[in-house]
DNA sequence: TATGAATGAGATTTCATTCAT
DNA sequence: AATGAATGAAATCTCATTCAT
């Protein structure tokens, strides 16, 4: 390895190190006192980077939000794709989209904070892009994933993207209260119902070709 | 009338002038520009009155939002009763309900941008407390209305109160997404579903006593 | 008694209790959150007066906390006057005046909010003018005594009022570190070279007539 | 001298400058308009720097003013170490104590804004640090001065530190009025009787060990 | 790259005072 | 005489962003 390589990669690593402050320390302080209440002084110093060193990394305070919720969501899609990957014995489609979503509320279930940062500042266009676009390395990109699981399923979808969006938003907006309040029931009550809901959808998108 | 009491009421009457004033710019403010790129300065020069005039009606800006949130959902069911009340051929205490988050479910689909507000800044503590205490005169006691439903039907449930709660937060959660992006469906194909629902959630409630 | 009249004075009693109660108030927030963090809202809101009202008796905040020095200078002069009288045994001038200031010191001792008050706002202008105008009914005017005191002694002076100043000066000055500090000695150190101090201006200032 | 050392001296010379200029322009207003008539905006307006750059040196008005206190309390103390070291002939433990009190006294008689200034808004708090911590470069740290005053004195002390106090309290209090009002007599008429009390101060406080 | 001093517009809030009732 | 709603200037303080070093 030349001396050139090593230095460039000493400096990424540094790099990475400064970003990775700064988003873990923008997602403490934005899940504890608020997106709004907090400002790019408290999260610098608290990453012990300079002030102007944020905007080498983030283009202001939106985009950091962005980036985090991004970056969160693509980390609970990882976490529940490993899960998949796991056991081997699920190998239908619908089983497999009702896998990740377990495995996504019972990770928002078991972090609430998550919970409560993502729905507060979830938009269409940021979670879209969670899914396709990678913030970190350790990040991953779902559609791909998504994409051949269509792809060996022996179904095919009329608008397969649209079906998970509108997978994931049904499971959102229902856990979101059912998880924080416990209400219209518990998380438990919930999902039966839920999951139901989920084949229902997964089949109506199902083009029958006979 | 009076002297006395028509000074009283002109004094009167200019207040609740100024309050609504304010109430409906920050409103329109709100709902174009958004909560926090709102600026108090806005809201009191569009409304015409003094910087420190709005210190009389309100403590600071989430207070007004507050308000803003607790009487415009007081409004919405107010129309709702009052439809309501205008068909005598619904007596049934489930239909009923199902009426009125008809009705409130059709007034946030044609004002697409109050269901935003409401949505983007609802909190629990503010939602109840909107039921149950009246921010301007024309507000209603939704509470009381409810009661004397209770009271009227032949059925007893086991926890009305959270029963409702229950129910606005289904409705609520699940048009939210219907309305605004039709997704995971149009309006017009959830509220089947929906009001069965609702129904099973009312049946699950009713106390069985033989 | 005529009607009018007894009107009068109800109506007299009326305003004097109106101003008497803005002082009290007054003078309780002064000492305690001190005057520049005290606003008129402060006061009339405790004082249970519209803030209108406190106009028609005080020209301003600077009006009411001048009265207020005058008013417990004079009656810091008043108390003293009256523990003299009460003692018929203290004949010679200068222990008159020994008298007074030993009274007045021992009441800002046990009143020490009152020191702090005093001495905080103090500027000769209001002193002087509190020992020569009544603010309420219950005022005394100490010049009258003074000069009174003046006329019986066998003494001239070259110059009373002057006299009188370097005293009240010179007691308060050395006071207020004494009694809030005990620095640079306690009360009871100090008193014995004060009066000794007082009992050498006052004889510097007798006119020798020979 | 490298490059990094003299573009830190820029940048440091740059703050002094700015903190200078804030602390002038403060106290030219504080002893014009008075204290609580001087607006923060005032201050940056003439100082010509911007709102933001004062709450970068100073927490808030007191702040600024405190530190005023404390940097001018510290140059009187400064320039009377100054001149009492100019004199070799004075070796005297009190006769050194006396020459400082001489200077200061002749200080505040020539300087009377100052004297107003400092006495108005004395505290011992703000008055004590002001003698053991540095505001800006040139300001001296008066008790390591005492202390080997103290050193080299064949006398031992009580509470050294206690008489030094007792010692700037009686100087300034009795100076106030004599300086600004000339009362109860003319500074000329005070500094005997004044230094008496002094060396009498300091008597009292030597530990007679035989 | 990285820094952090400086900016200055603008936000919130206060409050002495007025004046119509 | 008494009220208290209304005023609006002005105060304090924040903070995203820039830029010289």
């Amino acid at each position: 390895m030349s001396v050139t390589a090593e230095r460039v990669s000493k400096v990424d690593k540094n790099k990475l190190q400064k970003e990775n402050s700064l988003l873990h320390t923008a997602f403490e302080y934005f899940t504890t006192k608020g997106f709004s209440k907090t400002s790019i002084s408290d999260i610098v110093e608290k990453a012990g980077v300079a002030k102007g060193t944020f905007y080498l990394y983030f283009k202001d305070k939106y985009d950091i939000r962005n980036k985090l919720i991004a970056h969160k969501s693509s980390q609970l899609f990882r976490n529940a794709a490993a899960e998949l990957e796991a056991d081997p014995s699920i190998t239908d489609f619908t089983d497999k989209i009702i896998k990740i979503a377990d495995s996504i509320i019972d990770q928002l279930n078991s972090n609430q904070t998550l919970l409560t940062f993502i729905s507060k500042n979830l938009s269409w266009g940021i979670f879209k892009s969670a899914l396709e676009k990678k913030v970190s390395d350790d990040d991953i990109d779902f559609s791909e994933i998504y994409q051949k699981m269509l792809n060996i399923s022996p179904y095919k979808f009329e608008a397969p993207e649209t079906m998970l969006f509108m997978i994931i938003e049904l499971v959102s907006s229902t856990c979101y209260s059912a998880i924080l309040y416990k209400e219209p029931c518990t998380l438990d009550e919930l999902k039966p119902y839920l999951y139901d809901a989920i084949r229902a959808i997964i089949e109506r998108n199902k083009i029958k070709d006979n």
